[in-house]
RNA sequence: GCGGGUGUGGCGGAAUUGGUCCACGCAGGAGACUCAAAAUCUCCCGGUCGCAAGACCUUGCCGGUUCGAGUCCGGCCACCCGCACCA
């Protein structure tokens, strides 16, 4: 960033703040000061505060997310750091994935090239935003410094038994002889090729997060500074459930195949049994496709259905019936068909489910389909049981069993529990606590990511990479010409020696999951150069992350993963904390009306020109344009606003003073213009107040004292707002306490200073650079706001004397009186009776009750 | 489909967590300044009725609890996020 000098005086003489000239002048400032450097190891008895945004993927250009993601970090950071923390606030890049590699084969470009190019850019724009960060500890996942200490992270997993290998299913597209991941399926076919898509066996590594699953379930109690909505969710994810495992012996073996085993978690609707279902991947499938091309068939088609939990849960449920039977655990002699169905998962449980039709949804929906039973089993309290039957909605509340042999009359819990023991007895199976959450896949068929380091052996097996070799780097000569993983086809790379037995072996070649790249850079970030994963002083002093933002859509898979990475890191002995991240805030999405032309293609806002009338025009032409909704910003709809088209335009202070002004940050925010204009005159009416401070005509002490209440005021209401997070309110009170300085025209000089310099300290984190500006000329040599502590209000100034309570007769508002704050009951009352108005309410009727809230309502009731 | 969330003026939203609904801003209207425009400044601005005082209605919809409900409870509707290989 140049350094242009601009002296004092010339910008107290210009009548417009140049905003193209403070900002990087004021940027500058902060570097040359090391403002926002903090040590790796604080010194003792500092207060530590480790803010922390997720990091961008750098995809080119930086978008309005990242805008108010990082503006929200900033002002969290800004307002720590004035409150005395130190403030470690590092910025980096999730440089693995996707995009990079799609870019190699539509341009040609090397995903290294592409990708650090974007970042450069990317950086260059985030420095524009005036941003207090500390760009020292700087990294991307990509650099062979990050990902090797990655990898010997994975081989201390690996010895501790968190890493195990298994096989688990993955989307193949058959022409272009490719893994597909699940956003490059589209119903159900290949983005490029087409195809129709089918599902494959691989053998992939797996992080044993399932071990974990209590401990992540139980320790979310402790996270009381996370949204409650993404502790449900997580927690729902994880899905604990008591259940039992039975197994139900086959009528008659199928091969080897003398009993199912089914996960349930309605024990007690046993007898309400209907049919039995397996998924299409389970072994009786197999079976039953090698003995009937039909089934055959039914499997194929199963399998094309992709491996999206989504796409299963909606699809059609279907089925078909193997012709096998099962015996039923409890009833002598009675045999259940066994189908096969598309949305029973053989991820979950055993991957064989009882059906019972008056007690599950789907079940029922599935025996309607197929002409099967409906025995209900369970009872609404006060159902009759001789007439009660399940029309096209299962009865899934608590009732009492019927029809249920020796479970009859007891209610579902008494039932699971009856029925568990029984199951035990007979030795059927057990009761068990069953999991959701599935262990953590981390292999991918792709080159842009960092490599697995472990090397497969005919005789050895797979054997880890050994210290000395690391890091494994990924080749640069790699050819994108053809599908498939570059890294698989490239001519030398694989090729290695065992290291244990030395005959010739191969690399692995898959990569990983970015999300492990993801999962514990808030660790590196604490000594980001250091030669192993992390330094133990560093981390000890600096985790977890005190404040952690993002976007909700992080809400499950990153943070769960993070949460998962930080426990093994614990249990492998790298940190000393299980939790990552102590605080979190989700932010909303940022979005835009959406505009079609004449012709129905896309337009970008900047080709449109919105007319008085409200209709919308092409620029500089008549085509009428159709306003869309307003949806999140996306390239294909080109609803995008470039920031950086903005901060050239307004400047940085606009663009972090609209972004924060419009709503509360965790809602979704519309992007408007006029938005942006209005945040944009703001700017100009502070700078403005601060060049036209002056002493007043004939200086009035009462309208000074009444200023200084109204500041300090500001201070107390500014602060609790950043506190909660009520960026918005907080911009609404510098809003009102600017208006208080312009209408306090006869107020002294003094006063009205003080008032504008608490202004530009209370907007300093939100609008950093002007607060700079107009500091550095209100008081020359008095050092940079960023190092400035934060005020606080001065107690004897937020008293009132008075206080204005609402007086309200049956509940319905019929005055306001004043009255002394500390003023009792019978004069509140009194001089509530004696208000015109709510006498005329009253209308002489007699009042039966009273009711005093001090300070806020008093209510008549007549 | 399952899980989670959101809904208040023309618009974004505020509301000491059960106590004066609509703070602040945007848009709009009127005026001042100007040859004019921009910029700036001042005032008005939820709906219906009314000359006014004021009355009635209003926080997605329907119902309930309460002296009092945007806030609590039950039932719906619409939209948004996630669903394990997008990041």
């Amino acid at each position: 960033m140049p350094d242009t000098p601009h002296p004092v005086a010339a910008i107290a003489a210009a009548d417009r703040y140049d905003f193209a000239a403070a900002e990087p002048r004021w940027q500058s400032a902060w570097e040359e000061a090391a403002c926002f450097s903090v040590p790796d190891v604080p010194p003792a008895g500092a207060k530590k505060y480790y803010v922390l945004e997720m990091f961008p993927y750098p995809s080119g250009k930086i978008h309005m997310g990242h805008v108010r993601n990082y503006t929200l970090g900033d002002v969290v950071a800004r307002y720590k750091r004035a409150q005395g923390h130190l403030v470690m606030h590092p910025m980096g890049w999730d440089a693995f994935g996707l995009p990079a590699e799609n870019a190699a084969r539509e341009r040609g470009t090397h995903p290294a090239t592409w990708t650090y190019a974007n970042i450069a850019n990317m950086r260059t724009e985030l420095k524009r935003m005036g941003l207090s960060l500390e760009w020292a500890r700087e990294f991307a996942t990509c650099d062979p410094e990050y990902y090797g200490q990655q990898q010997k992270l994975f081989l201390d997993f690996l010895k501790d038994g968190l890493v195990e290998r298994k096989e688990s299913w993955v989307n193949w597209d058959p022409v272009d002889g490719t893994v597909l991941a699940n956003e490059q399926v589209i119903d159900g076919r290949g983005w490029r090729s087409g195809a129709l898509v089918e599902k494959k066996l691989l053998s992939q590594w797996f992080f044993s997060i399932t071990k974990f699953a209590p401990d992540l379930l139980e320790a979310l109690d402790g996270l009381d500074r996370w949204p409650e909505r993404v502790r449900l969710m997580q927690a729902n994810w994880i899905g604990r459930s008591e259940g039992a495992r039975v197994r139900f012996e086959m009528a008659g073996a199928v091969d080897d195949i003398a009993e199912v085993e089914v996960f349930t978690t309605r024990p007690d609707t046993l007898f309400g049994m209907s049919f039995l279902a397996v998924a299409a991947e389970h072994p009786l499938a197999a079976a039953a496709a090698a003995r009937d091309p039909a089934a055959a068939a039914f499997v194929a088609e199963c399998r094309s259905q992709g491996t999206s939990e989504a796409v299963i849960e909606q699809a059609e449920k279907r089925g078909f019936d193997t012709g096998f039977r099962v015996k039923h655990p409890f009833i002598e002699g009675a045999t259940y068909p066994v189908w096969i169905a598309n949305f029973v998962l053989m991820e979950y449980g055993t991957g064989a489910i009882f059906g019972c039709p008056s007690g599950d949804q789907r079940d029922l929906d599935f025996a309607r389909k197929y002409g099967l039973p409906v025995p209900p089993v369970v009872l609404p309290r006060g159902g009759d049981p001789a007439t009660f039957a399940i029309a096209d909605e299962a009865f899934t509340e608590d009732g009492t069993l019927f029809n249920s042999g020796f479970l009859d009359g007891l209610d579902v819990a008494e039932g699971k529990r009856t029925a568990i023991a029984r199951i035990e007895e007979l030795g059927r199976g057990k009761g068990v606590t069953n999991w959701r959450l599935r262990d953590w896949g981390v292999s991918r068929q792709r080159y842009w990511g960092c490599p697995i380091p472990v090397i497969h052996c005919d005789d050895c097996g797979a054997v880890p990479v050994p210290q000395g070799q690391l890091p494994v780097i990924l080749p640069e000569d790699v050819d994108f010409s053809r599908p498939g993983n570059p890294l698989d086809h490239h001519p030398t790379w694989k090729h290695v020696n065992c290291p244990s037995c030395g005959k010739a072996a191969r690399r692995e070649t898959d990569t990983f999951d970015t999300f492990v790249d993801s999962s514990w850079y808030f660790a590196r970030f604490c000594s980001p150069r250091a030669d192993q994963p992390v330094t133990q002083a560093a981390v000890d002093a600096w985790l977890p992350v005190d404040q952690y933002i993002g976007g909700i859509e992080h809400a499950i898979l990153h943070l769960l993963y993070s949460r998962f990475f930080t426990r093994a890191m614990h249990e492998t002995g790298h940190v000393s904390v299980d939790e990552p991240f102590a605080g979190l805030f989700t932010q909303g999405m940022v979005q835009h009306e959406s505009y079609k032309g004449a012709d129905g293609r896309w337009l970008y806002p900047e080709e449109v020109e919105k007319r008085p009338d409200g209709t919308a025009i092409v620029r500089g032409g008549d085509e009428p344009v159709t306003v869309g909704r307003v949806e999140s910003m996306s390239k294909s709809k080109r609803n995008t606003v470039d920031p950086g088209a903005i901060i050239g335009r307004y400047g940085a202070d606009t663009a972090r003073w609209f972004i924060l002004s419009d709503n509360p940050p965790d809602r979704d925010m519309e992007w408007s213009e006029s938005g942006v204009a209005g945040a944009s005159r703001f700017i100009g009416r502070v700078w403005r107040l601060a060049q036209n401070l002056r002493e007043a005509e004939a200086p009035d002490e009462a309208a000074g004292r009444k200023l200084l209440q109204a500041t300090h005021r500001s201070i107390a209401a500014v602060t609790e707002a950043l506190e909660s997070f009520a960026f918005n309110v907080a911009v609404a009170r510098i809003h009102e306490l600017a208006n208080a300085i312009g209408d306090a025209a006869t107020a002294p000089l003094a006063a009205r200073r003080e008032a504008l310099e608490a202004l530009l300290r209370l907007a300093s984190p939100m609008m950093p650079h002007l607060a700079e500006e107009l500091w550095s000329t209100l008081r020359p040599g008095a050092g940079l706001v960023a190092q400035l502590p934060w005020l606080e209000a001065d107690p004897e100034l937020l008293k009132a004397e008075t206080v204005t309570l609402a007086v309200q007769v049956l509940g319905k508002l019929r005055g306001t009186i004043e009255v002394a704050v500390d003023a009792s009951d019978e004069v509140v009352f009194a001089a509530a009776e004696a208000e015109e108005n709510v006498q005329r309410a009253i209308a002489g009727k007699p009042i039966k009750k009273r009711i005093h809230v001090k300070g806020r309502v008093v209510n008549l009731v007549v």
